[in-house]
DNA sequence: TACTGTGAAGAACTTCACAGCA
DNA sequence: TGCTGTGAAGTTCTTCACAGTA
């Protein structure tokens, strides 16, 4: 398939969420105008997505929720579970465990790793902490879909090459430095303080 | 001045880190390619970058570390301190409150919000948290910068209105929920598992 | 008729390539 | 000589505009 822009998969993931809300509403049937206000961007842009994928809608009526809805769960690859580890068990840690949005979506959080003795052992949100000196050989009995760094970026490098070592595929990074990774391994960052500098720099620049 | 895309902003405060780092390890200058290679990016993108607002380098030799770095705090707006305010006192805002890169950069968090009373009146790492009854008054009297929204998605909206009348002119969303607001308020939006669904997709499609 | 699906045009962003300077 | 600064070329992403159809 031709390669989509991950600017096109964040949205088709917002098209979801903004179509759930319509079959909540028992809206049977949605044009790709409403979609669009409704998610912040134009009508022709959300045809464009969706037709990188195929022709779900009907000319004149516009598109069925409920169908466009299962479509885009199986072009998203929700349609299944995901087994989640989120390592480092520090305050971000601790509130993605009990983070809801994940388990609705099908991200199911297995196991919780920290270096500190004081924690492992603990039990969080009914998800045990473990001593992360266990994480390899756990991994390679018990496999993850997703590893979610939520550790010190000095740490950071070394737990991600751990990780790719032992096969893991996608990496969701809390820590605030870029890391390096082979192509098959698809890191997603996210970085907090980064999100307040561009903020900064738009009050300043006002 | 040009508009500067929200890439370039992004990518200035990456190489600020960088240059912190470098400044760290003794270095006193640097080029495009070591910025590049320790940015993941190219260097003619760094040098584009920095162009659009001067000439900062000397040909031949690359950037004084320290020069770059207080010029790029200056663009970003990290000359001085900002006020901000988590509202919601749940998981994430807690983790937020925490957080020590946002001090380190200057975002100095001057009060947390929620509508719980059993968490009003306790303290959170020296901020005590306030009934958002108090919110609006409170904001009228001693003015933030900056506010970040860690609550849930159903109020997230009335709480942006609230904030725009305030006058607040940038704020950080944690809810995951695309906010309606006026041009001259600046909003980032961090959503969790938007992310994942992006690794999620990545995972089927490779 | 009302809305989709899509080539083609346009805009934005990135990379190239080289002149110019320390 | 070595690396910057930058127009120009190339690429990717978005918007337009309209033919096609339920």
């Amino acid at each position: 398939m031709r390669k989509i822009s991950e600017s096109t998969v964040r949205r088709l993931s917002v098209y979801l969420g903004l179509l759930e809300e319509f079959a909540r509403l028992g809206k049977a049937t949605v044009s790709s105008d409403e979609m669009a206000q409704r998610g912040h961007t134009t009508p022709a842009q959300v045809r464009k997505d969706l037709s990188f994928f195929g022709s779900f809608g009907k000319r004149g009526l516009g598109y069925d929720v409920v169908e466009l809805s299962d479509r885009l769960r199986d072009i998203l690859g929700l349609g299944r579970t995901y087994r989640v580890t989120v390592i480092g068990a520090g305050k971000i840690g601790s509130a993605l465990v009990q983070y809801r949005e994940f388990g609705e979506r099908g991200f199911h959080i297995v196991s919780v790793y920290d270096n500190d003795e004081a924690k492992v052992g603990r039990s969080w949100n009914g998800v045990e902490v473990r001593d992360v000196r266990q994480l390899e050989s756990d991994l390679r009995t018990e496999p993850v879909d997703i590893a979610i760094l939520a550790i010190p970026p000095h740490v950071a490098q070394q737990t991600m090459d751990l990780l790719v070592g032992i096969g893991v595929k996608a990496v969701l990074n809390f820590a605030p430095i870029r890391l390096s990774h082979p192509d098959e391994v698809t890191v997603q960052n996210v970085n907090m303080a980064l999100e307040l500098e561009t903020l900064s720099y738009a009050l300043r620049n006002s």
